[in-house]
RNA sequence: GGCGGCAUAGCCAAGUGGUAAGGCAACGGUCUGCAAAACCGUUAUUCCCCGGUUCAAGUCCGGGUGCCGCCUCCA
């Protein structure tokens, strides 16, 4: 099976097929950096991420484009309202976001194009439009002529005519009519302006998109990716703006990924109803938090909450504690066997990586499926771990090890598993412990080789309540923290 | 009012017409002085309901019910 990519506007799964043979441009909907990133800004970034290190994986040479829209109204209140510079608003944001995205394994985009940095060429776009009649100047603004673009509505599935009875729409003076949009906006006195024939103003909210992707992919590219509730308006406008300034159809594949939800609310900032990313990586490590965001069909809503987290925190551990066990046994080589002369387990287990493999890519062949893919991987730990049982210590398979070991690198690397790669998962990080704590614990290992239980037992007691865990295994007992929320 | 999406075990969740992935939790087992941890195993005759198409439907079609999103700024 080869790569196939649910396409938005025929509501199917096609076969996807590069514009330039080997290579994909690619554009993501960056923020519009009036406030924080929360968890479902980074989670766009993530899916994104995801999807680019599979193309990458295929071998596609991927440009990556992702935008920081750093002006508009929001920014400009914001900055009245501390008495700062608009570029200090959006310059704090973009800050932000470059921590986070590099916390959560994201792979830097190729260009961050900044909106005030392409002001040039947004009027030249704009003024193209006004030339071939799709946009109009009034006032000091500019709108563009929804209804000079018969296809005006084909993303979103909607028709203009229904959206007529939409009661919302305003009919601003200086629109023609209540579906335009502006292009550019006159700046008031005191606000952030660049010169421009219509007189001195900003850019619109869409009209960046339409003018950074096509300047750096060209006016017609692969994938255009961004949350789902950017499909309409700001998706629709931009392909409506771009497909008549050039002519050219403008995107093959739309990538929306569903939207978090609080409960059964939509995680929005303009609702308040969210959580901040900083404040979620204070509680749970950032490959847990990519984990649980990988872990359900990008496209779909997904439903989140710290129960949620903490679920994927277990399971995370799970996968660890799979590929770590792989990784002692491959390093103790213990009497490796001659090739072609596998192991009963062996052979079962060499079976089971190949099925593993092949459903691992089958999943992500089929639009990025990176939960079913996901699974695959929980497979391969399990059988890794019968193998482990049956076999015993001193049998190795070398075969079908290295090839359970090549199959979780390829993973790693697509879904980014964890910053270190495959060294940072199978990592255990020494838990610190109090010298009191430890005292406690050899009172209580002297205890236990006295046989005295009840003492042990007490020790044992007095330890938990000092909130760590005591764990006794062939090697003698171990003292970690006890297990928090998070972990 | 218009457009669209979703409904799979206690919870989360994948599922490309061919006989229900995976995770969490729970329970049973191995191990242990007892535990914990770890590992193994078990847990949906059935995919919201009713019809239909088909040799075969969670998957397609029609109808219903419920939940949600968009139509306004939004990842």
């Amino acid at each position: 099976m080869a790569l196939h990519v649910y396409d938005h506007v025929t509501r199917t799964r096609r076969l996807f097929e590069p514009i330039r043979p080997g290579k994909v441009g690619m554009y993501v909907c960056g923020m519009t950096v009036q406030d924080k990133p929360h968890v479902g800004h980074m989670f766009a970034f993530v899916a994104c991420d995801m999807i680019r290190r599979y193309l990458e994986h295929l071998g596609y040479a991927v440009t990556h484009v992702q935008n920081f829209t750093d002006i508009d109204d929001k920014i400009i209140v914001k900055a009245a309202q501390e008495g700062v510079d608009f570029r200090v608003v959006s310059q704090r944001n973009i800050d932000l976001y470059h921590r986070y995205a590099e916390d959560l394994n994201i792979r830097p985009a190729h260009l961050y194009p900044l909106v005030t940095d392409h002001i040039p060429e947004i009027v030249a776009f704009i003024a193209g439009l006004v030339a071939k009649d799709h946009a109009y100047a009034s006032g000091g603004d500019v709108y563009f002529r929804v209804r000079s673009w018969d296809e005006y509505g084909f993303l979103s599935g909607r028709h203009v005519d229904d959206m007529r009875s939409g009661v919302r729409i305003e009919v601003g003076e200086a629109k023609q009519d209540p579906l335009d949009f502006a292009l550019w906006k006159s700046a008031a006195a005191g606000e952030p302006g660049w010169d421009s024939p219509w007189g001195r103003g900003r850019p619109g909210w869409h009209i960046e998109c339409s003018v950074m992707a096509t300047k750096y992919l060209g006016p017609h590219f692969d994938f255009h990716g961004g949350g789902r509730d950017l499909l309409f308006p700001h998706h629709e406008n931009e392909c409506a703006q771009s497909c008549c300034g050039t002519g050219q159809k403008y995107v093959n594949f739309w990538l929306h990924n569903g939207l978090l939800f609080l409960g059964d609310k939509k995680m929005s900032k303009s609702d308040g109803n969210f959580f901040a990313m900083g404040d979620v990586l204070a509680q749970f490590p950032a490959e847990v938090i990519r984990f649980f965001l990988l872990n359900a069909h990008f496209r779909s809503q997904i439903d989140y909450g710290e129960e949620r987290l903490r679920e994927a925190g277990a399971a995370y551990e799970r996968l660890r504690r799979g590929v770590r066990r792989l990784a002692e046994r491959r390093a103790s080589g213990a009497a490796p066997v001659p090739e072609g002369l596998l192991s009963g387990p062996g052979e079962a287990l060499a079976k089971a990586v190949r099925e593993h493999r092949r459903r691992f890519f089958a999943a992500m062949d089929d639009d990025f499926n990176s939960a079913g893919a996901i699974g695959a991987l929980f497979g391969l730990v399990r059988d890794l771990n019968q193998y482990d049982a049956a076999a015993g210590a001193e049998l190795l398979d070398a075969g079908p090890l290295d090839e359970a070991w090549a199959l979780f690198g390829e993973a790693d690397a697509i879904l980014g598993l964890h910053r270190d790669g495959l060294a940072g998962l199978t990592a255990v990080a020494e838990p610190v412990v109090p010298q009191a704590v430890l005292d406690l614990a050899a009172e209580r290992d002297a205890a236990r080789a006295r046989r005295d239980w009840a003492a042990a037992d007490g020790l044992r007691a007095k330890i938990a309540e000092l909130g760590f865990t005591v764990e006794d295994g062939p090697g003698g007992s171990a003292v970690r923290p006890a297990a928090a929320g998070a972990d």
